[in-house]
Parts: C-alpha cells; sequence; structure tokens
DNA sequence: AATCAGGGCAACCGCCCAGGG
DNA sequence: TCCCTGGGCGGTTGCCCTGAT
C-alpha cells in the first residue's frame, strides 16, 4: 500500500518549464506569497504538480538566486562544511547565500569530487585515498580543545570558513594538546553490516542534533547560521544571536 | 558532416518528519 | 494516540550540449 500521490499525475505536465509557465508561477508568488503548494499549481492557472512548482521556484526562478560559477572561496567553504555535514545540501546552501541544495549537490557531484579526487582525497570520507586505515568513527567530545576554539573565534572574530579550517586542523592533528576523543573502530563489514552502520550513523547524527538543541536551546541549524530550513527546529526564534558555532556532540566520520 | 561519449544540470521520485485534526 | 497531509530532503534520472573521432 503505497503513499497516495502529491497531485493527480494524469493532468500534469512534465518536464522542462516553458516560459509562460515560469511567469505564471513568478506572478502568483509575487502576488500571493510562497507557500501551500498543493492548491498553488490549480491558482495559479499551472498543470503541474505542487512539488514541481516548489523545486522550479527554489532552484530556478527565486529573485535572491546568486547564478554563475562558484568561487574558489565557495568551492573551499563546502569542502569544509560537507567534512562536518556529509550529504546536508541543504545545510551547506544555508551557509553559502545565493545558491541552492540542489546546485551545491549538482555542483559537488561534477566539479569537487573530481577536484577531490585530483587531490588524492576521498570525497566521501575527506581522507587521503592512499590511505589504508580502518573505518574510524570519531565522536568530538566537550574537551578544552572546543573551548580553545570557540574562545579564539570569539577573540579573534574570525569567520565561519577559519573556524571549520582550524576545527578540521585540529582534529587532523590527534596528538593536539588536550584533545579528547571517543573512538570507535569498526571491524570490517559486509554490505549488509554497511547499511546497519549507515542507519545506526543517521540515528546518532539525529541524537545529536537534538543533543545541541537540548543543550543550547538551539539546533544545529541556528548555530550554523539558519534560521530558516529543515533543520532549524529550536525555540529559540533569534537563533543568529548566538555568536559562537557548537559543535559538540556533532559526530564526524572520518 | 555525422555519430558517439561524457559532462552538466534541471527535474523527478520516494522517503521522512512535523504538525494538525 | 493515531492518522493524514504538506513540506522538505537526498538520491537518481534523463535531456541537452559540447568535444572528440
Amino acid at each position: 500500500m503505497g503513499r497516495s500521490p502529491c497531485c493527480e499525475k494524469a493532468h500534469t505536465n512534465k518536464g522542462a518549464w516553458t516560459k509562460e509557465e515560469d511567469d505564471r508561477l513568478v506572478a502568483y508568488i509575487r502576488a500571493h506569497g510562497e507557500g501551500c503548494w498543493r492548491s498553488l499549481p490549480k491558482a495559479a492557472g499551472l498543470l503541474r504538480c505542487g512539488k514541481s512548482c516548489r523545486l522550479r521556484w527554489i532552484n530556478y526562478l527565486r529573485p535572491d538566486l546568486k547564478r554563475g560559477n562558484f568561487t574558489e572561496e565557495e568551492d573551499e567553504l563546502i569542502i569544509k562544511l560537507h567534512s562536518l555535514l556529509g550529504n546536508k545540501w541543504s545545510l551547506i546552501a544555508g551557509r553559502l547565500p545565493g545558491r541552492t541544495d540542489n546546485e551545491i549537490k549538482n555542483y559537488w557531484n561534477t566539479h569537487i569530487r573530481r577536484k577531490l579526487l585530483s587531490r588524492g582525497i576521498d570525497p566521501a570520507t575527506h581522507r587521503s585515498i592512499h590511505e589504508t586505515l580502518p573505518d574510524v568513527t570519531i565522536a568530538f567530545n566537550r574537551g578544552e580543545e572546543e573551548k580553545a576554539a570557540v574562545e579564539r573565534k570569539n577573540s579573534t572574530g574570525e569567520g565561519l570558513s577559519q573556524f571549520l579550517s582550524h576545527q578540521q586542523q585540529e582534529r587532523q592533528r590527534p596528538e593536539a594538546d588536550g584533545l579528547n576523543l571517543d573512538l570507535c573502530i569498526s571491524l570490517p563489514y559486509e554490505e549488509e553490516e554497511e547499511e546497519q552502520q549507515q542507519q545506526q550513523l543517521r540515528r546518532r547524527q539525529n541524537s545529536s542534533l537534538e543533543a545541541v538543541k537540548e543543550d543550547k536551546g538551539l539546533c544545529l541549524g541556528c548555530c550554523l547560521g539558519l534560521q530558516k530550513g529543515r533543520e532549524c527546529r529550536c525555540r529559540n526564534s533569534l537563533g543568529l544571536s548566538m555568536g559562537v558555532l557548537d559543535y559538540r556532540g556533532l559526530e564526524m566520520k572520518l
């Protein structure tokens, strides 16, 4: 028994959007605003699925979108954020004004993956592809290292990318003073086990997000400066007021 | 000039989750 | 508490363009 379709597919257009459809959608949203995507197509006179309208608006028609090539700085920021967040494209997109999750996802798959591979880095793990170390999951506890990073950020006012860079460098240096890591060494896995591990990882990531939220009353989304979006579920409507990134409890698969 | 292969990207699909009744 | 709905997300598909042969 499947889920009921989001719309009546028999009477909807598919494929590329025409100029006229774009114009209708833009005109409707300008007049009525976003929201209620299911009823929007009918109200706007479009033979499209509501989800299709939403996607078209978010990924292509929104006026605040930045078109054009990614800069080198954006590349590096995407790589750093991906190393911390994994395939959380919407979270990554939240740190890149004018870029969409879909755009970043495509850009990652077509450009950055290749770029990392050419540098000898595995894009999935952000480790050297020549390393033959076992699969290691590292959980970062509240340690002096974290406090130091936070203090450094406060005192120097360094931006996110520098801060993340510091964090990453610190974590890639196991001998760093005061580093407090929980290490879980995975056994060699079969395909089924791999799936179970993935599920466990997803659960841990979710609970880590909850941990952050409970700890500070802020969600990870807000910690990253994202008030809008799915990951922002915190109680604090002034999410940006917290000037410190807090990755405590955030796990990272290296 | 025609054909083929590969890359880039817009769009779709299926699933998940929060919120409301 | 359960069920349904809407919104959102990540993964995948397929079309189009470009360069090579």
